[in-house]
DNA sequence: CTCTATACCTAAGAATCTTATGTAATAATT
DNA sequence: AATTATTACATAAGATTCTTAGGTATAGAG
């Protein structure tokens, strides 16, 4: 898929799939995209790690380290502030795919 | 709605609509979706000639000025070429949405 | 032992937009 | 008649958000 149409949408796609599935890792946040869409949507980590500094320092996503034997995982997970603007972001969603069906498909002009 | 989400889609929009309706000015353009859209999308006219005279550049779209009275409008259409490339963006378009509502309703995970 | 996968990261550059500004003709309002 | 809003084009600086290309290191498979 043309990765430019993902341009704007991957902060709500991280801050859903962590409010969904509670916890998760940065590496894990790309697998679960790829499983979940049938290897469509391909989060790059040259997108994804400044996107999860960027949404800890917003305070919209809490941070934990944890050790796995000899190395480490950093476990995100979706803040209040971040629910709450989970739900700004899912209708702004909403309405842009509407409307883009609107316009893809103006069957009703 | 969230402008950011809009990023990436401006060259479809354009070219869909011009598909649709022959050939249409840029100010044609912005007032066009703001009305299939029920303004819950604005092109802004910064953002909306630079991608015009981007795809003209492209081979993508046409473009023949007009003299209406004492000013001027300049019509744009879709080449074949661009014909061509608008179905491989619709696909594009489609592969993505749907990858957003698995997402985002993932209901059947 | 080498290659792949896992798991984190950053930095340069490209692309695409917003915001601000400019010009000018026409239409509407006061 | 004068002013404001709308129509219609345009560009340029700056912000944002990506891609691409690297870097480090552990774990597992062949």
């Amino acid at each position: 898929m043309n990765p430019k149409l993902l341009r704007g949408s991957l902060d709500t796609i991280i801050i859903k799939l962590l409010n969904d599935n509670g916890e998760m890792y940065g590496y894990e946040i790309t697998q679960k995209v790829k499983e979940l869409t049938g290897d469509t949507i391909k989060i790059t980590e040259g997108a994804l790690y400044p996107s999860l500094h960027k949404l800890e320092g917003k305070g919209v996503l809490a941070v934990e380290t944890r050790s796995i034997g000899n190395r480490y995982r950093k476990y995100y997970s979706i803040t209040k502030q971040g629910k709450s603007e989970l739900a700004t972001m899912l209708e702004d969603m909403k309405a842009y795919m509407q409307s883009m069906e609107l316009l893809l498909n103006p069957k009703l002009a």
